[in-house]
DNA sequence: CGATTACTTGAGATTATTCAAATGAGGTGG
DNA sequence: CCACCTCATTTGAATAATCTCAAGTAATCG
């Protein structure tokens, strides 16, 4: 049974079969986090970084009068501050929403698998790069969707993240979010949450359970949100970059960090 | 006189100065986009990064219906789109909002560069760190804070990126956005924009010009929007990752691609 | 079973939007 | 220099989306 990380690494990254070693044999010591508990704080220094390997988490800010946003929720295979090691303090805290394990990477073994394996670090970049774009999303959704725009968008998201670890069945996954915790995340109170997830039920878009969704009709979902699942970037990356690592490879197995600033073109 | 780039990335960077060279001596070629022109398209396969030398550029997505999020400002110094090598293509659109130069950098010199010196990756990696955090610090103004907050929040984060880069003088920094792209941008209307900007400008928080705001009271706008600027993660990185790059190229200046996946400690 | 937390529903208040029109600034050609 | 044009800004009034407050119901847990 392969982690959840290695599933979701699969669906896009150079990596080969020694690379994935190299991370699992990393990311060996699990811990588990109770729900509602910090993972990491904010302004906290932290010590290391880690994956998702079950439950959810979810990076969030709070204001000072207590406002609250949600950022981004982490499912498993979520890789989780890979690149903590370059800045100072976190800006944000990360909570466990529900009972959560993680896989902890330390500091040293981070850096060193990101400098001294590109096709790693390749695979952490591209990590990264996700996350990105679901920000980005995120941004359209609060500036631009309506309440209803900005469930079906959020279903969707999810359900094709938790698609990719192998994690739904039958259009059915896990949701172990209050109706206040959407609406922490998608901008929204949790009355106006309430009032537009109920119509979504009955126009039979989507079933919800306490601590799951199912939906019954991705398309129209897609449809409302004006949403597609390629800012996601799963799948392979350009040919030119697996092209990119063999002549690294091939070329340099023993000097990939000398000289050589000047590109082969 | 340097350029923007080489001033932004002092203020955080492990860059030495060969490597400072390096990038410099990469980015020669100047390229000119017309106001209101697309840098990059939305669903392109970008060719190539680029760093905005002068002028000022917005990552953006356009919904079906017309409806228009503005995601980033890119100003001066802005690396742009390093990553782009990983992904197949853009979820997103990059357009000049003035007449902006930029500097291009091609996908195999951004990649040799990357993969081949780490401290330039470093660097690469902490420009993408500071666009995440201004991402989310864009999802909090857009899901918690009011019209007035979102103003206040933008023209701060904008003071000091600019500040950054030497491009204020007295509380005075250029803004060519009309009220139309700051709607779109804090996902307002532009009515409500105007409206609640001269409430602003009556309360002699701000002085808005066509092209150009000041900042009268930074603290009281820091007070209305509750930002620091820390989130910014200017300043120079834990003494760590210094030491880590000694100790990269002190046991392996000519081997660091090669084994060595286990840590010290 | 009682206590707590999550969900549901209603009614009125707010915020921000929409539509429409007026004003102002900058540029162009005569 | 003025007439004219365009585009951004400003203002007003009506509307819609969402929020707030408040109360009640269901589900969960010890």
């Amino acid at each position: 049974m392969p982690s959840p990380l290695v599933r979701k690494l699969a669906l896009f990254s150079p990596l080969r079969a020694d690379d994935r070693d190299r991370i699992m044999s990393a990311t060996t010591h699990l811990e588990t986090f109770q729900a509602e508990t910090d993972i990491v704080s904010q302004g906290q220094v932290p010590r290391s970084m880690f994956v998702v390997e079950d439950g959810m988490a979810a990076r969030y800010r709070v204001l000072k009068d207590g406002r609250r946003q949600i950022l981004t929720f982490l499912i498993p295979g979520d890789l989780c501050d890979l690149h903590v090691f370059l800045l100072k303090e976190m800006d944000h805290g990360i909570a466990a929403v529900t009972n959560t394990r993680v896989r902890a990477l330390t500091r040293d073994r981070a850096m060193a698998m990101n400098f001294q394996h590109p096709r790693i670090a390749a695979a952490f970049w591209w990590s990264t790069l996700q996350e990105e774009a679901i920000l980005r999303e995120r941004i359209v959704a609060l500036g631009r969707r309506s309440a209803r725009e900005r469930i079906a968008y959020l279903f969707c998201e999810l359900y094709w993240r938790f698609e990719a670890v192998d994690l739904v069945t039958d259009h059915h996954f896990s949701l172990p979010l209050t109706q206040s915790e959407l609406a922490d995340a998608l901008g929204l109170t949790p009355v106006h949450v309430n009032r537009t997830l109920r119509k979504l039920v009955a126009e039979g878009l989507i079933e919800k359970r306490r601590n799951s969704v199912t939906l019954l009709d991705i398309s129209a979902l897609k449809e409302v949100a004006d949403i597609d699942r390629d800012y996601l970037h799963f799948g392979a990356p350009p040919v030119e970059v697996e092209t990119y690592f063999d002549r690294l490879e091939g070329n340099s197995a023993g000097e990939a960090a000398a000289g050589a600033g000047s590109p082969p073109a």
